[in-house]
DNA sequence: ACCGGAAGTAAGTACCCGCTTGCATCGTGA
DNA sequence: TCACGATGCAAGCGGGTACTTACTTCCGGT
């Protein structure tokens, strides 16, 4: 791993674990196994160091999408949701603490979140449903999606924290999240 | 407002705003109104007094429970559900910076989350349903009671900072939502 | 052999932090 | 009137913070 990299990881996770305030110069190069004076060097600041270090980690993988045609909703809205809520859920400590400072460093965020593009594919998807006739033509598209990527994001956000609400695996949540989700849509499939 | 009251309630906002490191005894005493050794002088260190201070804050006022004897149950939900959205829409900032603060200071939240004790009541309430026979049997009520508390508690933490997702309002978002999830979990009821 | 660039080392600057000490001030009940 | 408790004020302590300066070390290319 290159130096650069090596500093940008170490940036980041102490980023997720401190905040801010707490990701100082020092912890930041003692974690990267550098010298302090190297952050400079190579990033002039703190605080152009954490803007890029949040930048890289924010980079989703490769997700599976929604597919452009439908075939098998409920498999494919499963799938989906797996993948989302994996993203999610390894990211959390970042993602949590960055929320938390939101108000104080916007900037810190991006602005197309994985999560806002994951919700909007999610929108299109469940329009190209409703064209196909497969779901209820009266529903909110915007609102059904707002609820299900909550109902992800709350999840992998609060599962690590409150075990009492969480006490099935996360496979069997999600299956019963889409099997819920499927129901409030109206999907009509074969296996109901 | 007491003196002791007043200065709790200044150490609750700073720490919303700027987290356990950013709430530095000298901005709360300036927010205060007050000395900084008077911090001292009543709580003994800043960490007594933050623990005190998001301990109050904390409590949650009275709101509404679910009704034992279930009547109405769209309508119910609908006003449960606006009143947790309330609630926990007027302390986001707290709860979001507690959140990102989690992992570091776990003891500063308490255990009997009011979120906690509201999934606990939906999920009861969800069985009363299930014992009368307006809801599906087969579902599972844990898992319908935590996509439903997921998505009041993403929209509530998400909808400020993220308006690009939420671009109804609350209410309107919150009767769609009630709308999907009667539907999810099959409720039966004339006004369908 | 030599040079240049990248990294380390040591020391220091100016500031902010939690917290303490010593003393002045003020209001109230005895 | 006076004593006392609560509060304010000024100063400071030891330590941490971001960041700088000046110098050394090391390593690869020519």
């Amino acid at each position: 791993m290159e130096l650069r990299d090596r500093i940008l990881d170490a940036a980041a996770k102490v980023y997720a674990e401190t905040g801010f305030r707490g990701a100082t110069t020092r912890r930041i190069a003692e974690r990267a196994g550098v010298n302090e004076i190297t952050l400079f060097r190579h990033f002039g600041s703190k605080t152009r160091l954490l803007h890029e270090a949040i930048h890289c980690a924010g980079i989703s993988s490769n997700l599976c999408g929604l597919p452009p045609n439908p075939v098998e909703p409920r498999t494919e809205l499963l799938e989906w949701a797996a993948a989302n809520h994996a993203e999610l859920f390894a990211r959390r400590s970042l993602i949590r603490t960055a929320m938390g400072e939101i108000e104080e460093r916007p900037d810190l965020l991006p602005a197309e979140s994985p999560t806002v593009c994951a919700c909007r594919e999610l929108d299109q998807y469940l329009g190209r449903l409703q064209q196909l006739g497969w779901i209820d033509p009266n529903i909110s598209l915007e609102s059904a999606a707002t609820m299900f990527m909550g109902t992800l994001f709350a999840d992998a956000m609060s599962r690590d924290i409150l075990p009492i609400l969480y006490q099935h695996s996360a496979e069997q949540s999600l299956e019963q999240y889409v099997q819920l989700f499927s129901r409030a849509i109206g999907l009509k499939d074969a296996r109901s």
